[in-house]
DNA sequence: TTGAAAGCGATACCAT
DNA sequence: ATGGTATCGCTTTCAA
């Protein structure tokens, strides 16, 4: 997974003088340069009102001795600690959620970009709220990212009390306008799902949901009995399911509904780890997935399960959550460039693709 | 997944004096107390000449006030920054790997055990070395774990000459003695677990790899060639591939093999993901796992592929990532600690566990 | 266009 | 046991 470019790594470092490990300071550079401090930082800076040679000169020393400023120093200068927060409570990182990893490589390029850090806690649930304390009295990040809001969520409020910029990353039901966000519609995915199901004659569909103290799982089941009741159909809780979404959560209630009585002709996915499992359960019971039983699932666009391709093995609602990291990120950036701006939160369409899991209902 | 103590987050914030937001420091503190800034200092960070009377005055007033230290002026002032890096360059983000996000959550435990922070740094393949020497100059870190070390590594060398300690999540072939690192016996676990095929029966072995221009990947393969080897067999370059471990990637290579002129009857595999693939595969052939065809995989633990139960699905070679990553992260604690003692590195064995995936060659 | 000096908020040495 | 003060390395105001 590594390359590395033998030109940069393969050679010698270039240590002509032992200085480039040594770390000079702006005093030291300064010194060399016959320049004060205030100007060599302004040449580095950036700042207009300093003379193109003089920049030129300080520019050249400041990559000849290797010189990078000590980010502690500017930090406690400027106040700004050009970083972000992600606190991850124990009871979501017990179940790591691969969701979590891709959003958090679409933060990431973005704050690097920006000249961010990103600094993740992994804590106890009963010190979360300890946790964004202490980030906001210790200085240690400019703003965090809020995962996984639930139905009923609290976390908003501590932040606006302690005055901490955030964006959420899904929705907090009751505060959408007061709070910035990133989320897909996931009532309207489910929903037009459900309707694709519907249409190709399926009558007894199984819901795989999420987790359903979470709001995108309430919404999702929403938008399943909403698509339900439009055709004066109504769910049946006896084949709907809510747990984390692991392989075995799918394989196992997939495998016994599948041998009841009345089994489904068709499931509702809320992740493809979760399809993958239902596809193996049908896989030993003998039938064929997309012909004896349909699936539809909802693709996070995680790159270690690929569902691409021509036709993609699932059928699925797909939104990358990779891009909403991304956004997300930006969308803080610019609250903790200009705080007083209104919140503008995002909304993300899922897109609805056909592939080889899905087919009418048998005996159509 | 989200629980919240409703004592701690839903009722009203205890902002009697709205000063829990204000974020007092050190100076207000002390002047609060009409005692010197270093005394109060010295109270909070428990050192012994204190007096007990004041230190209890001194952490009372502190709690009231809610004053935490400012980790930029401590950082400077101490010069040491309180955090460890991880980078991660394009070419491993890109197929942002289940695995990395398990390893990140152990070591995040550890860090946050020690008052450590965890920065993560996502970057362009091409300014990997310029990530480590920011992090050096710019003292962004104290230390950095290297992840995915490649079968030709230069970054030890890098880091080495920087001076930036580090501990190698992984082996560093070559580097062996000269840099602390944490990995699991590879080779040792796939010539188990290929010797477990053999004595089973299976003469026809595929080997499903990782990156074979990965330390561990080649690893594994020499385990799996030494075992063959041993009993008189070579290697069948037919079926051996080696890859990113995506699902696809054993869904699809198993199929093709199994539907060839000589198809194997056992699967090693190197990674759970591509394993559930290849078990895919095998149900599309009509075929039964751990009857018609065998398959053993590494399993890393992750939390959202559990394996487990009284028979795993999977007969695997099992080592915890996580686990990996909580004793990682202490050895370089340890290092940073003491930077002049002997680097001390940790190898674990893989269990080997049996589980539903394997069984006789059939026909035996 | 450049510089002197005052912060930023802690720690730590040297006195007392 | 407690306090004064220099220091960490940078930014930024104010002067020149």
């Amino acid at each position: 997974m590594l390359h590395f470019n033998n030109s940069l790594f393969g050679g010698r470092f270039q240590s002509v003088l032992g200085i480039m490990s040594k770390g000079v300071n702006l005093r030291e550079l300064s010194n060399r340069l016959n320049l004060s401090q205030t100007t060599v930082s302004r040449a580095l800076n950036g700042y207009p009102e300093v003379s193109a040679e003089t920049r030129k000169r300080v520019a050249e020393m400041a990559d000849e001795l290797g010189y990078a400023p000590n980010s502690q120093a500017r930090r406690l200068a400027t106040g700004r600690s050009m970083a972000i927060g992600h606190v991850i409570p124990r009871s979501i990182h017990e179940m790591m959620n691969p969701i979590f990893l891709e959003f958090i490589a679409g933060a990431g390029e973005t704050y690097s970009k920006h000249g961010y850090d990103m600094i993740i806690s992994v804590v106890e649930d009963d010190h979360e709220e300890d946790a964004y304390r202490q980030i906001a009295t210790r200085k240690k990040a400019d703003g965090v990212i809020v995962h996984g809001p639930a139905a009923d969520e609290h976390r908003h409020r501590l932040l606006k009390e302690i005055n901490l910029p955030f964006v959420v990353h899904g929705r907090i039901p009751g505060a959408e306008s007061e709070t910035t966000w990133v989320d897909m519609n996931n009532r309207r995915a489910f929903e037009r799902a459900t309707n694709l199901l519907l249409d190709l004659g399926h009558q007894r569909i199984s819901l795989l949901n999420g987790l359903e103290h979470m709001d995108f799982a309430r919404r999702r089941r929403k938008g399943f009995e909403d698509a339900l009741a439009a055709r004066g159909l109504a769910a049946d809780n006896a084949i709907m399911r809510s747990s984390d979404m692991t392989e075995p959560f799918g394989c196992d209630n997939a495998m016994e509904m599948l041998k009841s009585d009345n089994p489904p002709t068709a499931f509702l996915v809320s992740s493809m780890i979760s399809a993958i499992g239902v596809a193996r359960a049908i896989g030993q019971c003998g039938l064929e997935t997309g012909k004896d039983v349909s699936i539809i699932t909802h693709d996070d666009a995680l790159s270690f399960l690929p569902n691409s391709g021509e036709v993609p093995i699932f059928t699925c609602t797909r939104s990358s959550v990779r891009y909403a990291g991304q956004r997300a990120a930006e969308l803080l950036l610019d609250i903790i460039a200009s705080p007083q701006r209104e919140p503008s939160s995002l909304h993300l369409d899922a897109e609805l693709i056909i592939g080889q899991s899905t087919g009418p209902v048998p005996g159509r």
